[in-house]
DNA sequence: TTGTATGCGTTATCAC
DNA sequence: GTGATAACGCATACAA
C-alpha cells in the first residue's frame, strides 16, 4: 500500500504552488517555461496522477458514460451475438475518445419501471447516457434524462415521439429486398416467423413484409406470421406448423439465423428440399448460418457502425461539438445471398471467406 | 436541468445540521427517531439523493469494481460466446451486492505492457479488480495490483506463482475424460486440434490430452496435435491434415465447437462417416454443436459459476469478509456426449432440450 | 505569470 | 444526541 501522491506533493516538491502545478496538469496557458518544467520533473518523480474523484468534484464532470443494455428476461444467449459486435464499437470508440465507459444490463421490464432510472442515474456519476435497446424508449425515460440535463444517445430503437437522438438499422428495408430477390426467384406464397412481436426490429420488419407482398401485388392472405422465441427449437417447431398450411408457404423469412436453422431441420425431416421446395432466409449473419448445409442466405446488419455512430454522437454532444443534424439516422443492411434462397445453377460451391 | 439538491437542503429543510441529516443518511445510531423522521421526510419531499462523487471523496470507497477483459488481437468474435456468460454473472454478482461494473477490454498485448495498469486504475476510480482473461496474468501486474493496494481476482485464469485469487475451470480433467469416453468407444488413434497455443486452457487441455494417453497406455507418437484459430475455417483446414496422416487418427478432440464444426466439414467432403470413421468433439455447448449432423459432443464449462464465484469473492475481499480458504478454486466440466462421438446403438433420435 | 483562498458535497472527528 | 468543523484532492476566481 503506497503512500498516494497528491497534488500538493507535486506542488511542494517542484516548488510551486498548488495551483501553478494544477495549470501544468491541465495544459493551462500562462505558466513559465520554467515553473511547467519543474512540475513536469515532480510529476515524474513522484509518478504522479490525478485522483479522478477529486476532480469530478471540483469539475463537476466524472469523463464517464453510462451503457444501459436493455435484454430479454429472462436473457436469451443467442440474442447476444447480435449485440456484442455492438457493444464493442461502443467501447472502443469511447475509450479512443478518452472516456469511461460504466455498463449496465437489465431487463425490459427493469428498465420500464419509473424508479430505474432515478435510481440508477442518480449518483452524479456519469455525464451521458447510451442505451441499447431492442424495444421503444418509453416518454418518461426520455424525460427523466432531459430534466436531469443528461445528454444520451438510444441505439438499436428510438423513443415514440423521435425527441432522442436514436441511430438503428433499416430492418423494414432489408426484409423488402429479401422479399424482393425471392420474388425474382420465383416464390409466391411467403411465410415471415420471429421472436417477441414486442421488439421494434420485429415491428418494422413485419411492416416490411407487409408492404413488399403488397409492392408484388401479392393478396394479403399469403401474410402467414408467426412469433415465437428466438431459437433454435421456436424455429423448428413454427415451421412444423407452417408446412402444414394450405398454400404451403415457400419462402419463409426468419427474425434471426437460430430460427432459420431450426426452420431448415424441420423442412429436411419432413423430406422436403432446401431451396427448391422451400427457401429459406435468416437475419444477422452469425455463424451458425455458415455452417448449414445449405448454407443460410441473411441479412448482415451494420452492428459496428452502429455502435460506433451512437457513441460519437454522444461524445460530440459532452464536448459541445455535436452538430444540429438529423436526430434519427437509419443504416441500411447488407443482404447476403447464399444457397438456402437460391438454387444453384453453376455448380461451382464457392468458397466463402469466414466473415465474423 | 433540475436544481441539484444537495445534503445541506435536506438539512435545512429538516431544520437539523448537516452531520444529523448524513447520520441518517448512513444509518448510523445516535439519531432521535424525531429527527430521523423529519430527515427522512425532508429526503422525500426533495427527492435527494447523495452524490456519490463526493460521497467517495470523503469516505476514499468508489463503491465500483473494476472488469478487465482481456482478448484476442484482433478480436475474435467466436471467443465471446465463451466469456458472455461470464461477463453476465459477474454483472448480475456485482449488481446485486450493490456495486457499480466499469468494464474495460483490451488485448492481451496491451495488458502485458507496463504502463497499462497504471494508466487504467490510477485515477482512484475504483475499489477492486477482476481480470477476465484466458493468459497468463504475469508477475509485474500482481506486484503493481498489490503495491496498490487494489483487491483482485483472476477469472479463467492464474499468475506464475498462484499469489492471487484465481477460479478457473479443470480442462485437464475435461480433455482426460474426453479421451476416456473415446477409448470406451474403442479408439486408439486421437489427435487435437486447438487455437493459440499460448492461452492457459490450451495448454491445460494438452496436458490433460498427453497424460490422459500415457494413463491408457497408448504409444506416445500417436499424439497428434496441431494449433491454428479458433474458428470454423481453421478445423477445416487442419482436419484436411489429419486425414492425411498415417496411421489417420479415428478420434479428434477439438479446442472449441467451431473448430469441431470445421473437422466435421473436411470429414464429411472425405467422404468418411463421422462417428463410425473418426469421431468428434468440441468444447464449450455452444449453440453451432447442436445444429450439426450428427451432433456433437462437448464440454460444458461452468462459465456461470466461474463468473459468480470470482465476483462473490472480490466482493467478500472488499467488505472484508473474505474467509482464508484456498486461494486457487477449480471448477470441474460438464462432458456431454452426444452422436457425434457415439455410434447409435438404439435408434431413437432423441430430442435434446436446447440449452442455453 | 504566480499564489491565496474558496468551493465542490460528503463523511467523520471532535467538542458540546 | 447534536452541531460545528476539518478533512478529501482538485480546480478556479480573484488578487497580487
Amino acid at each position: 500500500m503506497q503512500k498516494v501522491v497528491t497534488l500538493k506533493d507535486v506542488a511542494s516538491v517542484a516548488g510551486v504552488s498548488l495551483a501553478t502545478a494544477s495549470r501544468v496538469i491541465n495544459g493551462h496557458a500562462g505558466v513559465s517555461a520554467q515553473n511547467r518544467a519543474k512540475v513536469e520533473e515532480a510529476i515524474r518523480k513522484l509518478n504522479y496522477s490525478p485522483n479522478a474523484i477529486a476532480r469530478s468534484l471540483a469539475t463537476g464532470r466524472t469523463g464517464t458514460i453510462s451503457l444501459i443494455i436493455v435484454q430479454e428476461d429472462p436473457i436469451v444467449p443467442t440474442t447476444w451475438s447480435h449485440e456484442l459486435p455492438i457493444i464493442q464499437a461502443i467501447h472502443d470508440t469511447v475509450k479512443t475518445q478518452n472516456w469511461e465507459l460504466q455498463i449496465t444490463m437489465c431487463s425490459y421490464r427493469e428498465f420500464r419501471q419509473p424508479s430505474f432510472l432515478p435510481h440508477h442515474l442518480s449518483r452524479g456519476t456519469v455525464d451521458g447516457v447510451l442505451i441499447l435497446s431492442a424495444w421503444l424508449v418509453e416518454r418518461h425515460v426520455v424525460a427523466e434524462l432531459k430534466a436531469k440535463g443528461l445528454p444520451f444517445v438510444i441505439i438499436g430503437a428510438h423513443d415514440p415521439d423521435y425527441e432522442a437522438f436514436c441511430v438503428e438499422f433499416d430492418n423494414t428495408e432489408a426484409v423488402r429486398s429479401l422479399v424482393k430477390h425471392l420474388r425474382s426467384e420465383g416464390h409466391e406464397t411467403f411465410a415471415l416467423i420471429g421472436g417477441a412481436p414486442d421488439q421494434l426490429h420485429m415491428e418494422a420488419r413485419v411492416q416490411g413484409f407487409v408492404s413488399a407482398l403488397q409492392d408484388c401485388g401479392l393478396p394479403i392472405w399469403n401474410q402467414l406470421i408467426e412469433y415465437g422465441d428466438w431459437n433454435v427449437e421456436s424455429g423448428y417447431a413454427l415451421m412444423q406448423k407452417l408446412i402444414q398450411r394450405k398454400p404451403r408457404p415457400t419462402a419463409v423469412i426468419c427474425g434471426n439465423d437460430y430460427l432459420a436453422v431450426g426452420a431448415m431441420q424441420a423442412i429436411a425431416e419432413s423430406g422436403l428440399r432446401i431451396p427448391e421446395d422451400i427457401a429459406v432466409v435468416g437475419f444477422d449473419d452469425t455463424v451458425v448460418g455458415r455452417v448449414t448445409l445449405p448454407k443460410l442466405t441473411t441479412v448482415r446488419p451494420p452492428l459496428t457502425q452502429l455502435g460506433r455512430l451512437g457513441a460519437e454522437r454522444l461524445v460530440q454532444e459532452l464536448v459541445g461539438s455535436a452538430a444540429d443534424g438529423d436526430r434519427r439516422v437509419v443504416l441500411p443492411c447488407e443482404v447476403v445471398i447464399r444457397a438456402s434462397s437460391k438454387v444453384q445453377t453453376n455448380q461451382t460451391n464457392q468458397k466463402e471467406a469466414y466473415r465474423p
